[in-house]
DNA sequence: CCCATTTGTCGAAGCGCTTCGATAACCACT
DNA sequence: AGTGGTTATCGAAGCGCTTCGACAAATGGG
């Protein structure tokens, strides 16, 4: 294996001057810039990762912990993921996976042991167990959503509650008045999953807002829970001509069961959805939809940590606002 | 910071002997060990990761370099992430995440910097760019997959080729003679992924040895493509009975087109798929169906890779048997 | 009871890098 | 010519750990 020193010597240079050559904390001239590249280039060498974090403190990864649990769409948190490495690879640094099943023990061992320089977690909770732990660690962190208190801690995440209203209000403006929300399961309620209660807040604030009738049912994730719901629905609000449904695995279920009930969509019923764009845009018809926008959240995320890890200060909320598109499920209201 | 010299003051001992309690390379006594124990504690140590690295020239971090293309059901490589996290915690190492995006460049630089004490790459070509660079390296590696030339390197995946002939013949049994296999997109194929290509030589093999007919067709991961292949198949082959389904995406798509051209299934028409448990239960109806073992291939790969670690040899290929679950999609053939 | 092991511990070297003075050379003004 | 300030480079210390050889003490076989 190649070192620094061999490098120096074939360019003439002490290891010193190559370091400086590599991390460009101090002046260098063109020349002897060059000709340590070249002796680089051609030695083929690579710092060694263990050594560099020893001297320098910092080990150039992040790590992330991701989530993998029920209720949570799996595709959304892979893109999370893929987001946030290609985000750290602009920024020159790796990734580390951590599982939620590691939990705050997984956070304090990556952290205390320097393996990583900051962390990035996922799937908070209202009252998350994690949020204490990475307010006492050494190291900075950016939370993917928003806790009840998230006091002294840095969140990011789609403006959820915006994203709730503007669904309404796009469906206020084609005319409906009497809508439905189709929500996530039951049990992420109950857990507090921050995100899941404020698209729901969101809906019923807009809906009163607007002057509309509307409420909100839980609903699991199964396709037969999904045609009940949808029956009693039919059967209970006859008048309904609007449903956002905020619940991934189910969307297609949603509207094939308003069709095997008879109502057209979005001739009879216009329905939004909030899902990823791929989904809505591979249904049948095309969805309406406020989609997660997993890209800019991650990679906002890992400028955040960036920045912190730099020492410079950040807002700490970062709130996305909602974007609706415009697709096949959605009309005007009849009459 | 507490590190090795604190601990070792605290109990009493040189940081050699913490180091050995700590690694078990060398006999302690029974005292010294608790005593050194009861210091890590109190203190609450964390030897220094980078420290620990270039000293013992091993980081306990593997390298996971997961796809992101068009053709690769998510939620599955999804799973393999996961089971490979979670196995290579139970050896006590930590799991870097790489994209495929990063290419033969970016295994490179995690295995020369030493970031990484070895490789598993997922989603391997017939021909991949990548193998030449694992043969290379002088760290080892496991492909889950299986290329063309798998010389020197260490391969494990499902026996996809076997899963192909179990649905055929699950197929056979029930009294199915003309068949058909919905393939996966025709890029798939084009790539020389050899999973697909494998289910289907299985499926033709199987077909031919129970003297049955049947054919592969690709098929774009599209509600519109499925439902146009069902009607061409259903018109072209009046006397199919059976198919099995290798596109997660369009399972249930698929289902949906028999049902709606007037085929019941599985009384007129047995459908076997290829794809996650998960989805296969949550079907309707659910589907008999062959999954892709997922945790178990994630879990044998980070174990084959911590024997390669130990200098232990391994076997060159690991297939695993595949195993087909009967749900009620499936039904014995009319008459 | 002596020599040969084995067992338990220590000290020191060294892993490959970064970083902090120090120094020398150069420049531009007085 | 002397002062002060850059710019470019070097040498040495040190980051926190593992590991190797040395050694003392305990153990056992003849």
């Amino acid at each position: 294996m190649v070192k620094i020193t061999d490098v120096a010597r074939h360019a003439g240079v002490s290891p010193s001057t190559v370091s400086y050559v590599l991390s460009g904390k101090r002046s260098i001239s063109e020349e002897t810039r060059h000709r340590v590249r070249e002796s680089i280039r051609e030695l083929g060498y690579r710092p060694h990762a263990g050594a560099r974090a020893l001297a320098s403190s910092r080990s150039n990864v992040l790590a992330l912990m991701i989530p993998l649990r029920s209720g949570i769409a799996v595709p959304v948190v892979m893109q999370f993921a893929v987001s946030v490495v290609t985000a750290a690879r602009r920024h020159d640094h790796d990734v580390l996976l951590l599982t939620q099943e590691e939990g705050e023990d997984g956070l304090r061992r990556v952290a205390d042991s320097a393996l990583v320089d900051a962390l990035i977690v996922m799937d908070v909770q209202m009252k998350d167990p994690r949020l204490p732990l990475l307010r006492s660690l050494d190291r900075p962190s950016v939370l993917i959503g928003f806790p009840a208190d998230a006091d002294d801690l840095t969140c990011i995440d789609l403006d959820f509650h915006a994203a709730g209203a503007v669904c309404v209000e796009h469906l206020a403006e084609l005319g409906h008045r009497e809508i439905a929300m189709i929500g996530s399961p039951p049990e992420v309620y109950a857990r507090q999953t921050g995100f899941a209660q404020r698209v729901a807040d969101g809906f019923t604030g807009a809906v009163r807002a607007g002057g509309l009738t509307g409420d909100v049912l839980p609903c699991e994730a199964t396709a037969d829970a999904a045609r009940a719901l949808v029956g009693r629905l039919l059967a209970e609000r006859p008048g309904l001509t609007g449903v956002l449904v905020h619940n991934e695995p189910i969307v297609g279920t949603v509207v094939r069961a308003l069709r095997a009930a008879g109502r057209r969509v979005p001739e009879d019923v216009s329905v939004v959805a909030m899902c990823p764009d791929e989904m809505a845009e591979h249904a049948e018809p095309p969805l309406s939809s406020v989609a997660i926008p997993a890209d800019e959240v991650g990679g906002r995320a890992v400028d955040l940590l960036m920045s912190k890890l730099d020492g410079v200060a950040v807002p700490a909320a970062t709130l996305l606002p909602p974007t609706l598109t415009r697709r096949a499920s959605t009309a005007p209201a009849a009459g």
